[in-house]
DNA sequence: CTCGACTTTTGTGGTGTAAAGCACT
DNA sequence: GAGTGCTTTACACCACAAAAGTCGA
């Protein structure tokens, strides 16, 4: 409610800085940062660059955005998505879930990471010839990155394998998905834009060629690129982080959540628990939480509405993957509503009425069970 | 706004039972 | 892998007083 009354500005000023707009969000730390201080206070140490950040909320600047929705060109967090589509007519939007990185990415992975631009061929916008060589370098830059109209960014999708048939596994008619799954700056376009060219003036060395500092940094978005990818093994951060973990990939093929669509189960998918482990909650909180936070039978309403718009057109395209990437959503949103709930659990048995207690003690039992008193 | 009458909902614990887990053959 | 027996776990069941909600005066 206070919020409200402060300046949207102020509302998202970098928690460290206090000067610049915060773009990310660190869940280790609670805290809003711009991509400045982002790299500062996470280059400290090891430690640090474990943390995950995500993008902030378009809506409320202050938690980490888990969805991108195209209709509005905005990122929100789980419950902010949820508020604005929960009505029928808003939750046609086109949305995606987004991720979020580790360690202590450079400017070009940046860019990479809030999905402006593959920066293979764009390099030139960040290279010393651009950049801080005079306006016209920067206008151009800028002129780049505006125009670049198709970003490929490695994404969840990208795991779905459809070309490379060395492993076995056919490919469906699933027609593709867009790979820039991360192409989410939000509503803060130019402003992670200028940032990121101030970024980018600080780097030493302005290659942007993926290199062994990588390695060194820690720098882990948490899809890798599909060319390094082999069916069946994923490296995340939330293990070891030299080790990548394996599984069967009949275990890739059907994760839990998916588990009653048993169509997707000819694609090989990464279970969202070793992809999404970034965050604390999503890491523990066994999917049996998940689905017990929605009722079967709001499961079973949602799959029947969205069976029903498919049925009647108003999602005739949607792929089988699209399903999945509702069910992602539904994921996302109810493991804020489990952290949210978490926060009050009790896993103590707790007596509210003790008078109840001590009537239901020296109340007349048959097997257990309450029995009728004869007045 | 307060009060009283009335209705509806909630919470309490011991036991039985089904389901799940496990070891073993 | 299938079958069996044992143990563990989760949950429904019951009655009714107390709490909460509703409504009219």
């Amino acid at each position: 409610m206070t919020d409200r009354k402060i300046n949207p500005k102020q509302r998202r000023l970098c928690d460290y800085c206090n000067q610049s707009k915060a773009l990310l969000y660190c869940r280790a730390d609670s805290a809003k940062l711009c991509f400045s201080c982002d790299r500062e206070v996470h280059s400290a140490n090891q430690l640090f660059t474990k943390h995950s950040r995500s993008l902030l909320c378009d809506a409320c600047d202050n938690s980490p955005a888990s969805i991108f929705c195209e209709t509005e060109q905005s990122v929100f967090c789980s419950n902010c998505d949820w508020e604005n589509h929960k009505f029928s007519s808003s939750s046609l939007h086109n949305r995606r879930p987004i991720e979020g990185f580790t360690g202590c990415p450079s400017a070009s992975e940046l860019v990479s990471f809030v999905g402006i631009e593959d920066l293979g061929d764009k390099a030139p916008f960040f290279s010393e010839e651009k950049v801080g060589c005079g306006e016209d370098g920067e206008d151009d830059g800028l002129l780049y990155l505006l125009s670049w109209e198709t970003p490929v960014t490695s994404g969840f999708d990208d795991l779905i394998v459809s070309n490379d048939f060395e492993h076995g596994f056919k490919p469906t008619d699933v027609p593709p998905l867009p790979k820039n799954r991360n192409a989410s700056c939000g509503q803060h376009k130019e402003e992670v834009l200028h940032q990121l060219r101030y970024l980018a003036k600080s780097e030493p060395n302005h290659s942007f060629v993926k290199t062994d500092v990588d390695a060194i940094t820690g720098f882990q978005p948490w899809i890798t690129d599909t060319d390094n990818l082999q069916p069946g093994i994923v490296h995340t951060s939330c293990k070891n982080d030299t080790d990548p973990i394996s599984f069967p990939a009949y275990e890739s093929s059907t994760p839990q959540c998916f588990s009653d669509n048993v169509e997707m189960a000819d694609q090989v998918f990464l279970p969202f628990s070793q992809l999404r482990c970034y965050t604390e909650e999503s890491a523990v909180v066994p999917d049996k939480h998940l689905g017990s936070s929605r009722t079967t039978h709001e499961n079973e309403s949602l799959e029947n509405q969205l069976q029903h718009q498919i049925a009647g057109g108003t999602m005739s395209a949607l792929p089988k993957v699209a399903v999945h990437e509702l069910n992602s959503q539904e994921r996302d949103s109810a493991i804020s509503r489990y952290k949210e709930k978490r926060k009050t659990r009790r896993y103590d048995k707790h007596i509210r009425y003790e008078s109840r207690k001590v009537r239901a003690e020296s109340r007349t039992r048959i097997k257990g069970r309450f029995a009728k008193v004869d007045h």
